[in-house]
DNA sequence: AGAGGCTGTCGAAGCGCTTCGACAGTTTTG
DNA sequence: CAAAACTGTCGAAGCGCTTCGACAGCCTCT
């Protein structure tokens, strides 16, 4: 292994000067920093991490905690998950990975040892029992996901209440008077986690605003589980002619049935989901959708996360505003 | 920050003592054990992993490279991952995620600043950029896939032609004579992907020694891809009744379409998939299928580094056996 | 022309930990 | 019963880097 002082002597200045050009925190002469550059280049010098970390207290390292559940919808997470490392990597971070098994002992590992200098935590729930760590933590942390309190926390996450509101306005524009929300399986609900809930907050309220009438219904996904869960809401309510679906694994499967049933989209029934356009474009009928951003949630974790690191910024709730994407599964807009 | 040292002065012994304890290299008397265990939880000492990392030389720290792509089946992917960190915690280790993005400079990034002391990689393709670094490098690493030329590489990996070969025979055991695959995305082949080809190997190999008609077409996911791709077999191949499926996006599509068209499955038509065991039970149709263990890949890729990393173990190739799980979606096995 | 300010470079002091050799005290051995 | 072999502990020397203060040389003022 290739040195600093060794790059030092083979560009005859002294260590500090090559760290200085490393890190540019000090002005270097241009001839200077040209030799430094090309020893660096041929003795092909890498800076040793431990070293750096030790030296300066800074890993240059961002720990992300993933859900461990596999009973959310998975292709989002791994989009977050991807898009923080690719984000991270351009404001010269790495991302560790940790995974959720490990719960607040991972907090207090990584923090205290120093591994990485900020945290992005996934799947936060309304009362996760990490946030007291965080909030008195050196740590700065971004949570994905809002919960309860975010007093003294940086949340982002897509305004899930504007969202719910948003697909209740669609549907009942084009005169549904009854809709029916396939939700996120029971356990999402029952461990309280944010998203779902205050979905609901926004589609219920919109609802009484409008006068529509919402059936809720929590269903795991698959194809079974969605036989049940509709027949029970289409006996509850026959005359449900909107849904609203949350589950992105009871997409298909919905459509399979109504169309077996002979109710046809978007003739009869309108469908809006809320999942990521991957899904809503690969659908047996195109889905009118609200997306979720998973991208951007990743990207914008990192940039705050990083802005706090830098002292640029404060905690800070960021809420990314719904956009709804008109496609085949619901009726064409009235007309004015 | 506690450190070492405050440890070592509040149980009154050296930092070195300290030290031994941590780490178990020397023997230390059971009474002085005890104290400096109260001292470390007392004081809530945590190690500096920086300053460990500098000492030993050891970050202790794995590094995963997923690729960017999503045209593949991506909760394999995270699964894999998962497992990947699960199993990497239980034997001391964390886990640095990077993207493919950045190519073979990663590995020379990582290797090179000894951020992490082993390398696991997905996606390998059959004539991947990253293996001569690999093969040069002191940094031990495991692929999950199958390169074409595994001299001097660590692999792990499902036996898909063993799976192509297994699909085969399954539906050839059932009567069918003509049978079509609907294989991944046209990009996956394009890039040399091994696991594909691989598969297609044990379909053709195992199809001819049985006398079976194949007809292998790519496919995109999607409803839209599916149709056209099916319509194309049957109109090349009308007498078509048996399906292997790998592309899991494609199953849904696949069975919709042919419910459709009245063919009944597996009554008319048999259909196994290659695909996790959740999307299999979860189909409108629960498939017969054989599973892509993502765990167990996953797991065994940590082992594998791991004993490389202890001197345990040296390069390896290991391909797990492919099982198949009869559901509804083919025919009853035929009588003896 | 001398004071004061810049610039660019260097030396040295750590950062917190691991590990090697030394050694005092105790136990085993022939 | 002395020699040999352990045991358990300590001190010190780094690991490779960052960063602070110092300072030589030069430029710019008045």
């Amino acid at each position: 292994m290739v040195t600093l002082a060794e790059v030092a002597q083979h560009a005859g200045v002294s260590a500090s000067t090559v760290s200085y050009v490393l890190s540019g925190k000090r002005s270097i002469s241009a001839g200077t920093r040209q030799r430094v550059e090309r020893s660096i280049h041929e003795l092909g010098y890498h800076p040793n991490a431990g070293a750096r970390a030790l030296a300066s207290s800074r890993s240059n390292i961002i720990a992300l905690m993933v859900p461990l559940r596999t009973d959310m919808y998975v292709p989002v997470m791994m989009e977050i998950a991807i898009a923080v490392a690719t984000t991270a990597r351009t404001h010269g971070y790495d991302v560790l990975l940790l995974t959720g098994e490990e719960g607040p002992d991972a907090v207090r590992r990584v923090a205290g040892s120093g591994l990485a200098d900020g945290m992005i935590l996934m799947d936060v729930e309304l009362d996760d029992e990490r946030l007291p760590l965080l909030r008195g933590a050196r740590q700065p942390a971004v949570l994905i996901g809002l919960p309860a309190d975010t007093e003294g926390l940086t949340c982002v996450d897509l305004d899930f209440k504007a969202t719910g509101a948003l697909c209740v306005e669609h549907l009942a524009e084009r005169g549904h008077r009854d809709v029916a929300v396939i939700g996120e399986a029971p356990a999402v609900y029952e461990r309280h986690t944010g998203f779902a809930e205050r979905t609901l907050d926004g589609l219920r309220g919109r609802a009484r605003e409008l006068g529509v009438r919402l059936l809720h219904r929590p269903c795991e996904g698959g194809y079974d589980a969605m036989a049940v869960t509709l027949a029970r809401i289409l006996d509850e309510r026959p005359g449900t002619t909107g849904f609203v679906v949350q589950n992105e694994s009871a997409v298909e499967p919905l459509l399979a049935l109504l169309r077996q049933q002979g109710r046809a989209v978007p003739e009869d029934v309108s469908v809006v989901a809320v999942c990521p356009d991957q899904v809503a474009v690969q659908a047996s009928v195109r889905l009118t959708s609200v997306a979720i951003p998973a991208q951007e949630m990743g990207r914008h974790a990192v940039e705050q996360l990083v802005a706090k690191l830098d002292g640029r910024a404060g905690d800070e709730v960021v809420l990314l505003a719904p956009e709804l994407t008109l496609r085949a599964s619901s009726g064409p807009a009235p007309l004015p």
